[in-house]
DNA sequence: TGTACATCAGTGAACGCGCGTTCACTGATGTAC
DNA sequence: TGTACATCAGTGAACGCGCGTTCACTGATGTAC
C-alpha cells in the first residue's frame, strides 16, 4: 500500500465526503479534485486510476475498524462475550468515521458477494459462534456481520448511538449463547 | 404505474439482465436497448428517464415478492409462525426471480436509508416481533429484514436453496419467541 | 558560497468516449364515411 | 369495398456533457562539486 502522504490523505478525505454527498457511484475524479482543491493531474500522481482510489477509501476505513475490533476483543476466549465486544467496537468505530455511510450501503459491486473485508469480520465471528454451539458457522458468521452492519447504518443515519439497536443485538447474542 | 405492455416488459427484462452482468451503476440506456433489441428512442416511449426505469425494475421485483409473502402469511396470527412463513416465502420468491442479485446488493442510493419496499417488509414483521415479546420492534424489524435479505443473497449466489442459512434464521426465530 | 543538475509532486489543457435525452420521422393499425 | 385521416409505438441521427486518462510542462527542493 502507498505511504500516506498529506496529499493522498486529502484526496481520500475528499473522496469520502463526495461519496457521502452523491453516492459511491457518482464519485468522479472531477468531483474529488474539485473538493480537495487539486488539479486533475495530481490525482494520477497518487492513484493509478479511479478504481484504485475507491479501493483505497475502503482500505483506510476497514483498516481503522479492524484495528478497533482487534483491540477490543484482545485475547478474549471465543464465546458470547467476545462476540459482544467485537460488535460494540465495530459499531463505535463506524460511528467515529465521518461520513462513511456510503461505504456500508453501496459497497458491493457487480460481481462480488462481499467485500473481502466483510469476509474478514465474518471469519472473526466464527470461533465464537462455534463455541456457542452453533452449527453452520460460516453462514451464521456472515449473517451476524450483515446484522451488525445494518445496525451500524442505523446509527450512522441517526448520527449517534442507538441503544435500541444495540439492545437487540445483545439480546440475540444472549439468546444464542 | 404504466400498464405492462410487451415492449415495456422486454425492456425491464433486459434491464435486470444488464444489472446482473454489469451492476446497477453501469446500467445504461444504451446497454438496455442493445440487449432488448430496440432503438434508443423506444426507451423514451415507455419511460420518462433512466431513473424511472430503474424504479420500475425495483417495482416489479418487490411487487412479486410482496405478493408471495402476503399469500404465505395469509391470516396467520402475528408470532413466530407468521415470521417464519414470511421469511421462507421471501427467500423462495427471491430465488425464483432470475438475476435480481444486483437489486438486493446495490439497491441503496446516495440519500436513502432503505428502499421504501424494504421498509414495507420491516413493517410486516413488527407485529410478530411484538407478539413475541420484543421491545424496540421498529429497529428489530429492520434488522430482521436485513438478516433475511442477506440470506436471500447467499441463496442467489449459490443459485439454490441453502438449508444452512434457513436453519440459522429458523433457530433465531425459535430462540427469540 | 555559488552553480549545475536531478528529482518529483503538482499542473491543466487536450483527447476520445459513452452517456442521457430530444425530436422530426415512419409505417402499421384502427376508424369514419 | 375503397379512400382519407388519426393514432401512436417504434426509429435513429444528432446534441451537449461530464467522464477517465494522458502528457509535456513547471517549479520547488535536495544533492554534487
Amino acid at each position: 500500500m502507498a505511504p500516506p502522504t498529506a496529499t493522498r490523505e486529502a484526496l481520500i478525505d475528499a473522496g469520502v465526503l463526495v461519496a457521502e454527498r452523491h453516492g459511491l457511484g457518482s464519485l468522479s475524479v472531477n468531483r474529488v479534485v474539485d473538493e480537495a482543491g487539486y488539479a486533475k493531474g495530481t490525482f494520477y500522481v497518487h492513484f493509478p486510476d479511479r478504481e484504485a482510489f475507491v479501493a483505497a477509501i475502503h482500505e483506510r476505513f476497514y483498516e481503522r475498524v479492524e484495528r478497533r475490533v482487534a483491540a477490543a476483543i484482545g485475547a478474549t476466549e471465543p464465546g458470547p462475550e467476545r462476540l459482544g465486544r467485537g460488535m460494540i467496537a465495530y459499531l463505535d468505530a463506524c460511528l467515529e468515521e465521518r461520513g462513511v455511510k456510503a461505504l456500508l450501503t453501496e459497497a458491493r459491486g457487480a460481481g462480488e458477494a462481499l467485500t473481502s473485508r466483510q469476509a474478514t469480520f465474518a471469519a472473526l465471528a466464527e470461533p465464537s459462534l462455534k463455541a456457542m454451539g452453533w452449527k453452520d458457522v460460516k453462514v451464521a458468521g456472515r449473517l451476524f456481520v450483515a446484522l451488525t452492519s445494518e445496525a451500524a447504518l442505523i446509527e450512522l443515519e441517526a448520527g449517534r448511538k442507538v441503544p435500541a439497536a444495540r439492545r437487540v443485538l445483545e439480546r440475540l447474542i444472549a439468546l444464542g449463547a
